[in-house]
RNA sequence: CGCGGGAUAGAGCAGUUCGGUAGCUCGUCGGGCUCAUAACCCGAAGGUCGUUGGUUCAAAUCCGGCUCCCGCAACCA
């Protein structure tokens, strides 16, 4: 027991501000199947996943729920776990960063660093959004607001603590370059290498003044730990590192064999900390997936749209295996997948009843019909068993082979066409009429042993995707025998073994039906989500500080006239406006490209800041701005320039 | 010319490393079977493999130009 391989796998941390949902909660599935894959085999594994709960914005969700952050997260952290038990994942350790354990040790890791030189004091200016906890350079602003968010900014100076990433850039670089399969899919670590370390990293900014619902800096208690210090350091913390002396467990598991986190934060996770790491004197980890996202229809699955759905209500409709299954079905390697109420259908009926689930109840129920449900000795075999045998030993290896490159969607369809082999195995054969004759009972026993010792094989294979249905088949053949080790060869299965009534394993589902508790689900669904974008709207107002009428006199607005407008090339996003300001012509460049075609535009009364210290945006100086209409909306941001007329070019706005 | 990925049947995808009759799933149509959940099995229709040039006996595959989509970055006064 002692020398079985340790195999650490993690999730990200959950953001506690939420209920997660179905998207979001692919990722703990994916890894779930991995690890219960990995233990199979026999590996020691530890599969970890917990809780990000610190930060403004959770400070800001709890006043507004008028209790208190620790009271928010636990509430919203016990939401969470509640989902990973719903889909039956098999964790080994759920961590939250209010843990006494993670807090006291992050303290420790941001001493050692500061000690050591590797984060020192300096300060931060700039504009800060809130709900977004970011600094953004005035050049960063969209029309003068968060480009996160789109929310309002204000300025703010603070002390921080910084980490220097400069320093480690060369170590890191070579890393990456000398471990080809650290960053995984590929086109991210090339994303990662030309787009930030090869143009040189900035420090980062560790730690906040701003608000207190953090980790605090024991040596400089105004300061709290900034987020991905905290976070990312629960791989370590929860397997017992600290910087005095690492825990037994601690020296087993690290360094990790795969971070599993979604796409957006590949960057977090393969340079801020992997130097974290190298800072702390402790090797990387040996892989980092940044797996895409499961998108709805076309469409990001969001609150606003309506078409959220929770993967508890999604079980509630078709159960956890289907659901599981469903995920890791659908989910390409490395595009985006799409989920579809057609499609979770379609799969539900077309693979699990009527491929998987028909199959096993076709055939216990002829053992039944033609043995009395006792599983009989196979004889002589003929060539069309030996093709059986090696196509269900022929999926045990490609289904290795796909699970150790993350494929989960290969893995899982290799399962599934044993059992279309197995079905095309029992119209090869013929059972039924095998049992015509009394002469052909060995020839049908043996037929049959062979495709409940098939089924066998589906039953182990699957239990990583579909840990229920293993043990609803395994129980249906009456199957004691179900470790990896049993399917090295064909016919572990016990002939003798007696068997009970079939049960059908999925019932297909009903479009009809389906639709209408659905609809039940996403309007008592709408109806909640709604309030939350209320109290998110006031919260938003009430965070814009208050000006005084000289700031307001400061801003010059004017009508101007709109003689010719362009695309600026090479962007995406800027229109380049020759206006006539009332004296003369000026050049205003706009990011509403995305918004209208050019020649829409020309000949309006536009409303533009006049006295905006001119920049240049992508080659081409501008000397204003356009005023405009911004609202966010289903579909995105919906955005109307704002026009007036009757009043000459170069009237005041006042 | 910022970096990278992609375009293959009605839909979703594989095949491209190393050129040799274009494949899978779902859907559609036809046939078979009756053990089973109107399920299962077989067959058919449906693609000039984004476009355009080139290399070659032969190109989805290799090389060049172009169009469109996506990710990352930049940018949004």
């Amino acid at each position: 027991m002692c020398n079985k391989k340790p195999y650490y796998i993690t999730t990200a941390i959950a953001y506690t501000s939420r209920k997660p949902h179905i998207g979001n909660s692919y990722e703990i599935v994916l890894t779930d199947a991995i690890a219960r894959y990995k233990r199979m085999l026999g590996y020691d594994v530890f599969f970890q996943t917990g809780t990000d709960e610190h930060g403004q914005k959770i400070e800001m969700y709890a006043r507004a729920e008028g209790c208190t952050p620790k009271e928010y997260v636990d509430k919203v952290a016990g939401e969470i776990r509640e989902i990973c038990d719903i889909l039956n994942t098999s964790y080994d350790k759920f961590i939250r960063t209010t843990d006494p354990d993670h807090e006291r040790v992050i303290q420790k890791i941001f001493k050692k660093l500061y000690e050591q030189g590797d984060i020192y004091k300096g300060s931060y200016e700039g504009l800060y959004c809130t709900p977004c906890e970011s600094f953004w350079t005035e050049s960063q602003l969209v029309d003068g607001k968060c480009p996160d968010c789109g929310r309002e900014v204000k300025p703010m100076k603070e002390e921080a603590y910084f980490l220097k990433l400069s320093k480690y850039q060369k170590q890191l670089e070579e890393y990456i370059e000398q471990n080809p399969d650290f960053i995984y899919p590929e086109s991210r670590k090339k994303e990662m290498l030309n787009n930030f370390i090869k143009p040189g990293l900035q420090d980062l900014c560790v730690s906040r003044t701003s608000f207190k619902w953090g980790i605090p800096v024991d040596f400089d208690p105004e300061h709290v730990v900034y987020v991905w210090i905290d976070a990312l350091s629960n791989y370590i913390t929860g397997i017992g590192y600290d910087p005095d002396g690492s825990s037994e467990q601690y020296k087993k598991y690290w360094p990790a064999d795969a971070h599993i986190i979604g796409k957006d934060i590949v960057r977090f996770h393969t340079i801020y900390w992997p130097i974290m790491l190298m800072a702390l004197g402790e090797p990387l980890p040996k892989q980092v997936y940044g797996h895409p996202w499961l998108l709805f229809g076309e469409d990001k699955m969001s609150k606003s749209r309506g078409n959220v759905i929770y993967a508890d209500e999604l079980v509630k409709l078709i159960g956890v295996d289907a659901v599981r299954y469903y995920l890791l079905s659908e989910m390409p390697f490395a595009n985006d997948g799409s989920i579809t109420y057609d499609t979770i259908i379609e799969r539900f009926n077309s693979d699990l009843a009527n491929t998987l689930g028909n199959l096993v109840n076709r055939t216990v129920a002829m053992n039944n019909k033609y043995f009395g449900g006792t599983v009989q000795e196979p004889v002589a075999a003929e060539p069309l068993d030996d093709e059986l045998k090696q196509f269900c030993l022929d999926t045990v290896k490609k289904v290795d082979d796909a699970i150790n490159i993350f494929h989960m969607s290969d893995a899982v369809e290799a399962v599934i066409n044993l059992a279309k082999r197995c079905n095309k195995y029992i119209d090869e054969t013929a059972p039924w009429a095998l049992a015509k004759d009394e002469a052909n009972k060995p020839r049908l026993g043996t037929v049959l042993y062979n495709l409940l010792e098939s089924i066998r094989y589906i039953a182990v294979l699957i239990e990583p995707f579909m840990p229920d249905t293993n043990k609803a088949i395994l129980k249906q053949i009456n199957c004691g025998c179900a470790d990896y080790d049993s399917l090295k060869e064909f016919g572990a299965y016990k002939a003798g073994t007696q068997l009970d009534k079939a049960v059908p394993l999925f019932a297909r589902i009903d479009a009809k039906q389906f639709e209408e508790e659905l609809t039940k689900m996403q309007q008592a669904n709408a109806a909640k989500e709604q309030s939350i974008e209320e109290v998110e709207e006031k919260l938003d107002l009430e965070s814009i500080p208050k000006i005084g009428i000289d700031d307001f006199d400061k801003c010059d607005i004017r009508v101007g006239d709109v003689i010719a407008c362009e695309k600026v090339k090479k962007s995406k996003k800027l229109l380049k406006f020759t206006i006539f300001d009332g004296a003369g012509e000026r050049t205003i460049v706009s990011g509403i490209a995305m918004h209208y075609r050019p020649e829409e535009l020309v000949g309006k009364k536009i409303l533009f800041v006049s006295n905006l210290k001119p920049v240049k945006l992508c080659g081409v100086e501008s000397h204003g701005m356009i005023l405009s209409a911004v609202q966010e909306t289903a579909d995105g941001e919906k955005l109307q320039v704002v026009t007036i007329e009757g009043m000459p070019a170069g009237s005041q706005i006042c």
